[in-house]
DNA sequence: GATACAGTTGACGTTAACGTAAAGGTAATC
DNA sequence: GATTACCTTTACGTTAACGTCAACTGTATC
């Protein structure tokens, strides 16, 4: 088999951060390259960290949140108490997705109304993207009332 | 017509954040509460900015980017140009809503393969929630590889 | 062997998003 | 009129997540 290996430029040109962010993440102990030397080794599951980390970073979680999660992944020392307890913890986040799912589609839909109005009040001809249909409101309350006399 | 308004504690209750929070917001030009005489008094429709920005620190947004989004419902003074430009970066919104959704039901797939592995690692009697079927595996790379020998 | 390049470890700087404390105003209630 | 509760501004402090040097080391290429 062949064991695929990657350096820290390699890494960070792949997901283009810096090298200093991915030696952050190893001070801050979400990362653990093994050595050549001095230089760092990274193996696919190292990198496959790494990719979580910044998921994680997309979706607003903090390093510590990202580390629990990969503690979820890499959990091996499992008696009951710790399974029990990590099933708990997967279960809060998912909790934790599912408010964010809620706020996407929330947005989402907000966005929607908010092109349409958008595309409603421009010439005929400049429109570009397709549309459905509602006011221009949030979920629950529109913006602007009291603000036209 | 009764025209509801809130002090800037009541806002703060109802959505268990801190009044300087609050300000700080008005400080960055996102709320624009009338006063009366020195005390702050939201409309309904600064409550839905509040709403929106706190939507957007769930998703992981910056001030900066709840502007932004703000500026969208809010826009009023609206000539082609503008409209346009609103219309771009309504679908760049989109599409970087588009990233987090998928972000998300990726991490939820990964928890529910987590969990999966962490129930079937429990004695038959411990088990509370439901599980799908799969193996320990992120979208395309498990993360303990070459870890057991 | 000089030059260039990729890597290393400190150590200090920066920014966003508030926290916290000081010092005080106002309005209702006892 | 004193207490209580709520509000204000000003200003300095804090934390997370890096950025930015500086001062090296090792490798290899001309």
């Amino acid at each position: 088999m062949t064991l695929t290996t990657y350096s820290i430029s390699k890494l960070a040109a792949e997901f283009d951060i810096t090298t200093r962010t991915i030696r952050f993440y190893e001070e801050k102990g979400l990362l653990q390259p093994t050595r050549a030397g001095t230089s760092r080794i990274y193996s696919p599951a190292e990198r496959t960290k790494l990719k979580l980390i910044l998921r994680g970073k997309r979706l607003g979680f903090t390093l510590e949140q990202s580390r629990d999660i990969i503690a979820m992944y890499d959990s091996t020392g499992s008696n009951v108490e710790q399974l029990q307890s990590l099933a708990r913890n997967i279960n809060q986040k998912r909790q934790e997705l599912q408010v964010q799912l809620n706020d996407i589609k929330a947005m989402m839909h907000d966005l929607a109304d908010a092109e349409e109005k958008c595309l409603a009040a421009m010439p005929t001809q400049q429109k570009k993207s397709p549309a459905k249909t509602s006011s221009f409101a949030t979920q629950d309350q529109t913006i602007n009332e009291g603000s036209t006399p």
